[in-house]
DNA sequence: AGCAGCGTCGTA
DNA sequence: ACGACGCTGCTC
C-alpha cells in the first residue's frame, strides 16, 4: 500500500469535520503525525492544529500544504488522545476545539514547548565572606544564612521562610546570593511523614493501593474526617511505585495551606494549576507534567487535561461541586473526563466527598464504584447539632431571628466565632419606590414574566445585575414618580454586614465574598487578620469549604427558604450539599459547633431528612423523586440552546433542530424524548432573547445515537447561522 | 468562529 | 461618492 499523501486536521473551528493538509515537506503523512500540532492555512488566516489521522484527501478538494510541525513528536498520545477523542464524542464538540481547550494558550497558539526547570538560590563567594555583616534579625541574614547550609529551592524557601523573595533581592543586589536553573526534581523538599492513620483510613488507602485495572471509588466523609489524608497515602504509594499522580480540586479548594502540605509531604516536585497562574506558568506546568518531570499536579477543572505519561492516581476532591462543569464555552464536566481518563489508563480514580453528587451515589450504590466510608471525625471533633429556627411571625433584625441574635452574642461572649451564611451578594436585592412602587430592573435581562431586579451594590450606591453584570448608578429621584422614598428591600451580604456591626460593635465582622476575595490571596489575609479572636464571619458560597477555622463554633444560615423552592431539578441536591458543607465549618476542634437554620418552612421535608437520617437519607428519598420522575440519573438530558437578537431567529433554528432529531430518531429507532422548543426560564439575558429544546431519553447511548446522526445537518441549517446556538449534555441546570 | 465579498443605506 | 452595517458563503 502506498504511504497515505495527506494528514487529516483538527482545527480549532466550530466545523463537525476534519480539514485534509499535505505535509510540510512534501514527505507522506505518518501515524507519527497523530496528536502532533500542525501549523496550517486555512482559508485567509493561519491556524493551528491537531494531526487526527493520515488518509486520503476527500474526493473534491484540493489539499494545500500545511506549514509546519512546531513540535518533533505528538503532544496528545496514548491516553490523554483517547480520552480528549471521548470527549469530543461525549460533548459532540469538534476534536480540533476540545484539543485547543486542552492546552494553555501559549502552546495553543503554537508557541515551542517552554523549559520547565525550577529555581533555586545559591550563596556566592560574597555572600559567604559578607554574610556576618548583614544586620543580625534580619530577613536577609536568615535567607543568607540558610543558603550557608546549602542551595535551596523556591518551593522549599517557601516552606521554611517568611516573605525570603524580598530578602533574595536584597541578597542579589548585594551579590551575595543567585538564582539559579536547576532541574525540576532536585529542587523538592524533603518529605516529612504525617499522622498515623485510623483504621477506618487504613481501610480504605488500602482499598485504593490494592486496586487493580480500572477501578472509580468514591471515598465518602464527613467535613474534618481526614480524606486528605487518605489522598496523601495514596498518592505516597502511587509515587513510590514510581507514577504521576494528578488531583482535582474546587476552583476555591486549592488554598495555599492545601497545596504546602502536599508539598512538605510528598517529597517531590507538587505542581498547582489554577486560574490565578500567568499563561507562561501554565504552559510551563502542562510541559513538565508531559515531560514526566512534575510527578505531583493538584488543580482546578482545566488540570483535568494535564498529560501524565506515567499516571497511577486521579483524585477528584469534593467531586459533588458545581466548579467541575465549566459553564461557558465549551462544557466539559471535568469529573467524567477524570473517570474517562481512569479507563483510559486502567487505574483508580478516587471520588472524594461529604456531600457525594446523586449520580455517584447512585452508580457506588448500585456497585459500579467501591465505596469507601470515613465516618469518625478525626481528634475529639463531634459533629455540630442542628437546629431549626421557626422565624414565621417573628421580628427580625437583619434578617435574623431575635434568640438567633442572642445566641450570637452569647457565642460571642464565651470567644467563639460565628459564621452567618447567606446567599445573596449585594446590598439589597432590590431597590423599590414607596410612593408609587417602581422598582428598578435590568434594561436587558428578563425572564418570561418580567425584568430582573437589579441587585444594589455598594452599600446601596450603585445597582448591579448578576446575570449580564450590567451596572448603573442608583438613582437619587424613582424614575417613575420622582419621589425621593427609594428603599433598597431585602438583605444582602453587604447589608448584613453592615447591621451586624452596628449590633455587634463590640467584635470584628468579616464579609466574604466574591467582591472582598477579589484578589488571589485576598481570603487568606483576611482570615489571618482575624485569626482566632472572636468575630463574626459574613459570607456567600464561597465559606462552605476550604478552610479550617478551629474557633468557629456557631454557623447560621439565613437563606434556606431560597434554596428550598428552586424551579430547578437539581435546587434540592444543591440546598442539601450546601447546608451539610456549612454545618462542616463548625466545631473542627475541641469546642462543639452548633448549626441553626432559618426557615419559613420548618417542616419541609428536605430539612427533616438532613437533620434525622443525614445526607445518606436525604439522598435516598431525592433519588426516588429523581427516579419518579424521570430525572437524572434515572434519564439523560441534552439542553441545546439558542439565543439571537430576534426571538424569532432563536425559535426558527430550535424547531428546524426539533424535526431534524425527531426524524434522525425515528429513522435509528432511538427513544429520545423532545421537550420544546420553549423559552429559556432567563428568557433574555444581556438583551438577547433565549430559547432552548430539551432531550432526554433513559438510555445514554439513544441519545447520543440521536445527535450523532441529526448534528451535522444542525450545522448546515440556513437557521444556524441566524443565531448563537449551543449543546450543553449533562446540563447542571436548565437555565 | 473569523473573514471576505457584496449589497443597502446613510451622509458630505 | 465613501463607508457603516448586515447577510451569505467558505474555510482542506
Amino acid at each position: 500500500m502506498p504511504p497515505p499523501t495527506c494528514l487529516r486536521v483538527a482545527l480549532p473551528v466550530p466545523l463537525p469535520r476534519l480539514f485534509d493538509y499535505l505535509p510540510p515537506a512534501g514527505t507522506g503523512a505518518g501515524p507519527g503525525d497523530v496528536g502532533r500540532r500542525v501549523r496550517v492555512p486555512f482559508g485567509p488566516r493561519e491556524l493551528v492544529g491537531g494531526g487526527a489521522a493520515p488518509g486520503e484527501p476527500e474526493p473534491g478538494v484540493e489539499p494545500r500544504p500545511a506549514l509546519g510541525f512546531p513540535d518533533p513528536e505528538p503532544l496528545f498520545s496514548g491516553e490523554l488522545l483517547d480520552s480528549l477523542r471521548w470527549l469530543a464524542r461525549y460533548t459532540h464538540a469538534p476534536l480540533g476545539e476540545v484539543l485547543a481547550t486542552a492546552l494553555p494558550a501559549p502552546l495553543r497558539n503554537g508557541e515551542p514547548l517552554p523549559d520547565t526547570h525550577a529555581w533555586a538560590w545559591h550563596l556566592t563567594k560574597a555572600g559567604a565572606t559578607g554574610l556576618g555583616g548583614l544586620r543580625r534579625g534580619g530577613r536577609p541574614r536568615a535567607l543568607a544564612e540558610r543558603l550557608a547550609a546549602g542551595p535551596c529551592g523556591e518551593d522549599q524557601l517557601d516552606l521554611e521562610l517568611e516573605d525570603w523573595r524580598e530578602a533574595a533581592r536584597a541578597l542579589a543586589r548585594r551579590g551575595y546570593a543567585e538564582r539559579v536553573a536547576v532541574p525540576a526534581r532536585a529542587a523538592a523538599p524533603a518529605p516529612r511523614p504525617g499522622p498515623e492513620p485510623n483504621p477506618e483510613q487504613q481501610e480504605a488507602i488500602a482499598a485504593i493501593t490494592t486496586a487493580r485495572g480500572f477501578t472509580p471509588l468514591l471515598l465518602e466523609g464527613v467535613t474534618g474526617s481526614g480524606k486528605t489524608e487518605v489522598y496523601l497515602h495514596a498518592i505516597a504509594q502511587c509515587l513510590a511505585r514510581g507514577r504521576q499522580a494528578l488531583v482535582l480540586v474546587p476552583e476555591i479548594g486549592l488554598t495555599p495551606q492545601t497545596l504546602e502540605r502536599f508539598r512538605a509531604r510528598l517529597g517531590v516536585p507538587v505542581h498547582a494549576l489554577h486560574s490565578g497562574l500567568a499563561d507562561g506558568e501554565r504552559a510551563r506546568v502542562w510541559t513538565a507534567a508531559w515531560r514526566g518531570e512534575a510527578r505531583v499536579i493538584v488543580g482546578t477543572r482545566s488540570a483535568g487535561f494535564t498529560p501524565l505519561p506515567e499516571a497511577g492516581l486521579i483524585v477528584v476532591d469534593e467531586e459533588h461541586d458545581g466548579s467541575y462543569k465549566q459553564q461557558d464555552g465549551i462544557r466539559y464536566p471535568a469529573r467524567d473526563l477524570a473517570l474517562a481518563r481512569g479507563k483510559a489508563l486502567d487505574g483508580p480514580v478516587l471520588l472524594g466527598s461529604a456531600t457525594p453528587s446523586l449520580e455517584t451515589l447512585h452508580n457506588a450504590r448500585a456497585g459500579r464504584y467501591r465505596h469507601l466510608r470515613l465516618r469518625r471525625r478525626a481528634g475529639e471533633a463531634r459533629p455540630p447539632a442542628v437546629r431549626i429556627v421557626d422565624v414565621r411571625k417573628r421580628p427580625l433584625q437583619a434578617g435574623l431571628a431575635p434568640e438567633t441574635l442572642q445566641m450570637m452574642e452569647a457565642a460571642l461572649r464565651d470567644g467563639g466565632q460565628v459564621l452567618v451564611f447567606k446567599n445573596r451578594r449585594g446590598y439589597a436585592p432590590v431597590l423599590l419606590c414607596h410612593d408609587c412602587g417602581w422598582s428598578a430592573h435590568c434594561p436587558r435581562c428578563s425572564t418570561q414574566v418580567q425584568a430582573t431586579p437589579m441587585t444594589v451594590h455598594a452599600g446601596g450606591g450603585r445597582l448591579v445585575c448578576h446575570h449580564c453584570g450590567h451596572r448603573q448608578p442608583r438613582p437619587q429621584a424613582c424614575p417613575a414618580c420622582a419621589s425621593l422614598a427609594l428603599q433598597p428591600q431585602g438583605v444582602g451580604t453587604e447589608r448584613l454586614e453592615e447591621l451586624l456591626a452596628e449590633r455587634f460593635s463590640a467584635w470584628p465582622v468579616l464579609r466574604i465574598d466574591r467582591g472582598t476575595t477579589a484578589r488571589r490571596d485576598g481570603l487568606q489575609k483576611l482570615l489571618a487578620e482575624l485569626g482566632d479572636a472572636p468575630g463574626i464571619l459574613v459570607g456567600t458560597q464561597i465559606l462552605a469549604k476550604g478552610h479550617d477555622l478551629p474557633n468557629l463554633t456557631r454557623v447560621v444560615v439565613v437563606g434556606v427558604d431560597e434554596g428550598l423552592f428552586s424551579s430547578d431539578f437539581r435546587g434540592g441536591e444543591k440546598l442539601a450539599q450546601l447546608l451539610v458543607q456549612v454545618a462542616g465549618r463548625a466545631g473542627r476542634a475541641r469546642k462543639p459547633g452548633e448549626v441553626w437554620w432559618q426557615t419559613h418552612h420548618p417542616d419541609h421535608p428536605l430539612l427533616h431528612a438532613l437533620i434525622s437520617g443525614g445526607y445518606d437519607s436525604f439522598a435516598t428519598a431525592e433519588l426516588e423523586l429523581r427516579r419518579a420522575a424521570a430525572f437524572p440519573p434515572f434519564a439523560h438530558l441534552a439542553l441545546m440552546r439558542a439565543e439571537a437578537a430576534r426571538a424569532e431567529a432563536a425559535g426558527a433554528f430550535l424547531r428546524a433542530a426539533r424535526q431534524r432529531l425527531e426524524q434522525a430518531a425515528q429513522a435509528g429507532g432511538h427513544a429520545v424524548e423532545l421537550h420544546g422548543p420553549v423559552t429559556a426560564p432567563m428568557a433574555r439575558r444581556a438583551g438577547h432573547y433565549r430559547m432552548q429544546l430539551l432531550l432526554s431519553a433513559t438510555q445514554r447511548r439513544a441519545l447520543h445515537a440521536c445527535l450523532d446522526a441529526a448534528l451535522p445537518a444542525l450545522y448546515a441549517l440556513p437557521e444556524a447561522r441566524r443565531t448563537r446556538w449551543s449543546l450543553d449534555v449533562d446540563p447542571q441546570d436548565l437555565y
